[in-house]
DNA sequence: CAGCCACTCTGCAACGTTGCAATCATCGTG
DNA sequence: CACGATGATTGCAACGTTGCAGAGTGGCTG
């Protein structure tokens, strides 16, 4: 049987209450009964009863974190990193797996993760549309990853997609590519990030005078290795063959590497290759993919701090914030001319 | 404010203890009472709260899972399936990262993750020993994943290392590889696992009757792609140079593997590689990567197992089980002569 | 020395749920 | 028709904690 307050307190010959204010610091106590208390915690090996305590306060101490999924080395790094910054608050994170799929993303807004209480939600929306995360009833705090409906009703981290595709685009233009194509839109997803990179990607071409022939740019169904395999075989087959390819994710782009490897051309000689997000897989690629390297660090940070805010009520009902986090083009081997 | 329970039995015009039934299915209830019950849920958008049945009950519906790091590929898909494992049996999973450190899964096993009391927990030890671990005085269900000491009081899930290390360095010696080598000993941990991989390269080189020099083998620090790639450079560099090593994680394979290719020699023309674990990375990297494939859907479900045995108390007090999940040599590219 | 204040400490009640035991209605059986 | 069995429903208490209001103690001030 775990010791509980009244244990404690008669052990140490006060009351209950008087533990109470020594474990949580409620109100001052004199140092030697502080002590004597303390002795009494440390013989008796009290540990407080969450369930008790957040029934009586009403918090739970669990923030909600749901990505599509755990496995992705994008998001597991992500997911590490917010875990982290909630351990430093005293949180913890309760992760769910949406899958990527709406109907799970929609329970989740409504009803919170696995019908435990959080104080808190982090989402990355996947296949929700804005609309629909506008909407939303529920009010526990929540910060979305990702772009989305800006007048929205919860806060948003998000780097700057178009900025930072074109950024990378860009960086092909300037290697003297002429036939640049993308890997991995998205025109089935709500999902607004694919299309932003599109976005920033088609500006960079423009800028430059570029022709922007639709066979250049293959659409896909996830972000997976596997995905990037065969849109980069497709681009290979046809008649028009690109001399570099800017990919949406680090992912697609190491599938594209692969599939660009079988079909006997190499990296970047053939074909230059420019990914997103910055795994640590592209750092030991060969050749090592260039990239547009997201500050994670920060994002999980500011997802934390916005969290708080709303939280502890530090923002009343101030509107939703945009936070945009910083990036980075890293250049390496896949698309440096040697 | 949430509706309770008390608001749905006034809306109902039922008592409390009846919604309570209709909600856990505690008693049984009249159909149409149960109907004028769910209606009023409904309408009011009950959700039960979970401190207050946790409190009650003694249950807190969550499972610990504490793992060196979640965003290494082999630990990110291991923590995925264990989340949809716990999932199937209404369980949350409440990722604790240990960093590996000694200090951080000591205190773990005494005090559980975060100070949440959780129902059960799945550890990944790193750095503690099987002395430390059998002493452990919680009384919380504990399963361990990793070899450890069989007299240990907790379940485990293992892979039988031995075994399969065997069968990787046997592979190389059957393509006719003369000096393997191997990567990944960690003589600084008191982790078993380094150690018995390491037992069972011995034991295939013994069989085959090749000899075993010490500078064919490198230890590391760490299980990532860094490591396998300074450990890699380091046997390039000696005078003997290995035409074949077993690296123990894929991670470390994957960085040999870059380490190969950057000293101009080609893999598995002048070195086959063969790693552990078969982590999607080494299904997508130039060449693709031969690995041990534990089988990681069964061990998941397996610690699943074991744990709800434990906490329904199924197995009362039966000693510790030891479960062996099966294992598999995929051979890939890193290890075929072309 | 009365009066006040600051500092400690305390008891009570409540958070929302469920186990327990008791009550009430209904039905089948001897 | 009486009685027990069965089924449905209920009230009370308790889980371990903290907010609140208040009591006790001692020292300082006027």
């Amino acid at each position: 049987m775990a010791a509980k307050l009244k244990d404690v307190a008669a052990r140490a010959d006060v009351s209950v209450r008087t533990v109470s204010n020594v474990v949580s610091n409620a109100a001052p106590v004199a140092p030697a009964t502080r002590e004597r208390v303390l002795k009494a915690i440390e013989e008796l090996r009290y540990r407080p009863n969450l369930a008790a305590r957040n029934l009586r306060q009403g918090r739970t101490g669990l923030i909600g974190l749901a990505i599509p999924e755990v496995r992705s080395p994008y998001f597991g790094e992500i997911a590490e990193l917010l875990i982290d910054a909630a351990q430093e608050r005293g949180w913890t994170v309760l992760i769910d797996r949406t899958g990527g799929l709406a109907a799970h993303e929609r329970r989740l807004l409504a009803d919170g993760p696995d019908a435990h209480s959080v104080d808190g939600m982090i989402l990355s929306p996947w296949a929700l549309t804005a609309d629909e995360l506008g909407r939303r009833s529920a009010t526990t705090p929540l910060v979305v990853l990702g772009e989305r409906d800006p007048k929205g009703t919860a806060d948003h981290v998000v780097v700057d997609n178009v900025t930072a595709a074109r950024e990378a685009t860009t960086h092909l233009v300037q290697l003297g590519r002429r036939r640049i194509g993308a890997i991995g839109l998205q025109p089935q997803l709500s999902n607004g990030t694919a299309e932003l990179r599109a976005r920033g990607y088609r500006a960079a071409l423009a800028a430059a005078g570029l022709a922007r022939p639709p066979e250049l740019t293959r659409t896909v169904s996830t972000l997976h290795r596997a995905e990037g395999h065969r849109a980069m075989r497709e681009l290979l087959a046809a008649p028009v063959r690109p001399d570099a390819v800017f990919c949406f994710s680090d992912e697609l782009a190491l599938g594209a590497l692969r599939a660009v490897h079988e079909h006997g051309l190499t990296v970047p000689g053939d074909v230059a290759l420019v990914g997103f997000d910055d795994i640590e897989d592209g750092r030991y690629s060969t050749p090592t993919l260039t990239t547009i390297a997201p500050d994670k660090a920060q994002i999980a940070e500011r997802t934390l701090q916005c969290l708080a805010d709303r939280i502890y009520g530090r923002l009343g009902h101030l509107p939703a914030r945009h936070v945009t986090a910083p990036h980075e083009l890293l250049i390496r081997d896949s698309s440096s001319s040697p």
